[in-house]
DNA sequence: TGTACATCAGTGAACGCGCGTTCACTGATGTAC
DNA sequence: TGTACATCAGTGAACGCGCGTTCACTGATGTAC
């Protein structure tokens, strides 16, 4: 009977059991409710079941729990990408072409990044929320099962372009933004932008039209 | 002496003279100075000089002052757009092809947008949030010179394309969707995206090729 | 041309809200003897 | 194996903040006579 309220977080261990943890998934959880402004710390506490003070025992300020649902989030989309990746590749024939092998890489980063983008709206906006400028370090533990981060998934789907012959080393410079800049820009229009209404079967033949676009233009 | 503070609106006429129009223009400052998030009704009374709840003489809410100030946004954006139109269009030697025409249309909406997405990142994230659905009627007084809203601006140069003999008729349907997300999400992607440290000169570099995929991809 | 009056734009004061954050505390746990 | 003690995760209470919004008001203006 110490905890009436709500019975989710287990506490195995030591007093809570672990509270960072419960809050971060709280914070997941207000950000795929409302995007990263609903990601509040005190809330956050509040369904962990916990007084808001105590969340200072685990993140320095609301800021730093922003940050982590943040990296939680740009973790699912590499995740979901990853799962698309994996699907469309493994629907290929066993002895295909390097160039049919690149083009359903690309074809699957762009689908699970724009499917994703509307499955988990919330989520997406809070991976894209003040983000990470990627000149920096390579991102270390960002949760995927490769590792990669939804950019370098990008890149390595655009190296094989490379490797087939389809895109010349000099062409594959900057190739990079111009496949995202389309696929972002699609995913935004749709969930929060002048797009936000469409259907998501005719959503799905746009971005898959989008994609030629980029296929056809990129070179 | 009725005024120490700040003389910006003059009280020509009745009393403030016109406080709405003073809102309105604070609230495009604070736009323009913080994004969506700014648009504050406090502080909008604040830089017109006024006591807080004056604001609901003109303003049923923040809401509604936030909706004016998007539509401001817009037609700033559409403004921008028409501007850059009509450079690149006073540049071209006066018999040119209807070819040259529609292309060098379709660049100039792509980069007014993205030039105006960087000169004015505020507005621009103020023009697209919660925006109109357009999928409604035409939007009225949308304040540009033409009275056109961006989507239609894009719209018109795309049609040219199909005059020109670029675009068959069935291809030009939905092509407004495909040239739109690559030019907005490279907007947003160096507004506010990972890219938000680009330097200007890269960064138009990277939307004319940009527009280069647009226009070989679009077919 | 002058006076009485109605209008209504802006005032002054106050409200409740949820937020982030700080402080001194307490009491269950792990550890040293 | 039992007892004393230090640790530190979570408590309880409180703060100041800026926000949107409501209320009864006032006094300069435009209008009717």
């Amino acid at each position: 009977m110490s905890d009436t309220k709500t019975d989710l977080p287990r506490r195995s261990t030591y007093r809570h059991g672990d509270l960072r943890a419960a809050l971060l998934q709280a914070g997941v959880e207000l950000a795929r409710e409302g995007g990263p402004q609903a990601v509040v710390l005190r809330e956050a506490t509040r369904r962990a079941g916990v007084v808001p003070n105590a969340a200072y025992r685990h993140f320095a300020s609301q800021q730093e729990l922003l940050q982590a649902v943040r990296s939680a989030s740009l973790a699912a989309l590499a995740r979901a990408i990853e799962t698309e990746m994996l699907q469309a590749l493994a629907s290929l024939p066993a002895r295909r072409p390097a160039a049919a092998l690149a083009r359903a890489s690309l074809r699957a980063v762009g689908t699970g990044y724009m499917e994703f983008a509307q499955d988990e709206p919330g989520l997406f906006r809070t991976a894209f929320s003040v983000p990470d400028l990627f000149k920096g370090a390579p991102v270390p533990e960002k949760g995927g099962d490769s590792g990669l981060n939804p950019f370098q998934l990008l890149g390595t789907a655009l190296d094989k372009f490379v490797v087939a012959g389809l895109l010349t080393p000099k062409q594959r410079i900057g190739a990079d933004y111009l496949a995202w800049s389309a696929v972002h820009g699609l995913a935004l229009l749709l969930i929060e932008g002048p797009l936000r209404e469409m259907p998501r079967q005719q959503a799905r033949m746009v971005g898959q039209r989008l994609l030629d676009m980029v296929e056809k233009g990129i070179y």
